[in-house]
DNA sequence: TGTGAAAGTGAAAATCACTCTCAGCCCTTC
DNA sequence: GAAGGGCTGAGAGTGATTTTCACTTTCACA
């Protein structure tokens, strides 16, 4: 997809690039996890360079940012299609949730209040299958 | 609404409820202000006691926590109707946004998925009226 | 009213995520 | 190969939030 017209970056931001990757949507890696990962291919990367690449790559939209409530640090996924997480109160895991907001209720809303919207953010909590009992 | 039923609070919490309500829906209150706000009233009120009214308040329903990406603190409304919020990316303002995702849509994913769906959180981002030129 | 247990309290320190700064390095371009 | 711009790592700094702890208040009940 994306990865065929993507502007050449720096090897650092690469690796980033390729862990958030390999870590598959749906997975949700916090920066340090991120940094983490990228210490051990290349030991000396420093905790700046990986702030610096997670939003040059959020720039470029070849990840997402997603800041769930309750939760210290942002978390990072790959790009994908749009859609919302759920969050379990309980244990605290985080999962993807196949729902947009219709593109029509979107443009509706935009209408009504004279704002432009670029992206939504939809966060569901409560309590996941395991921890329903 | 709650208010009928609401157990009795410490008047601590009291005053925290009440400052945040004084604000009225739609504007949004760090703790750093409703501590601010609460000290005038009550000096020699803690730091912690805000924070810890305010998690409590939270439980109870009587307030709603809202946590927008980009903004370092979190930030505090009355418990009103559901309502999405709007963030400006280019002024930094977040207004409310009468929207909330049918009940009938949280029902269907929530037997999709196994799980009980307690609130749902919808932040737009993007430009408002007055940034949009 | 007296009493003990439980809950609430304030101050300060600790933690945590994140940002900023800066001097040096590397890579491209010419 | 020299110049310049972007990239880099380290570490200090920042600001929000949580934790801790000793003390106080509140409450139910005798």
């Amino acid at each position: 997809m994306a990865s065929s017209v993507r502007p050449k970056l720096p090897k650092n931001y690469e690796l980033i690039y390729e862990i958030v990757q390999a870590s598959g949507i749906g997975r949700h890696l916090t920066p340090s996890d991120i940094f983490a990962k990228a210490h051990k291919r290349r030991p000396g990367i420093g905790f700046s360079t990986v702030y610096r690449g997670l939003e040059r790559l959020c720039e470029l939209g070849l990840v997402s940012e997603l800041n769930v409530p309750g939760v210290g640090a942002a978390t990072y996924e790959p790009s994908g299609p749009r859609h919302a997480h759920f969050r379990c109160s309980a244990c605290g895991g985080i999962e993807d949730v196949a729902y947009a907001i219709p593109p029509r209720t979107l443009k509706t809303l935009a209408l009504q209040h004279g704002f432009k919207i670029a992206t939504e953010r939809v966060t569901f909590e409560g309590r996941c299958a395991a921890c329903s009992f």
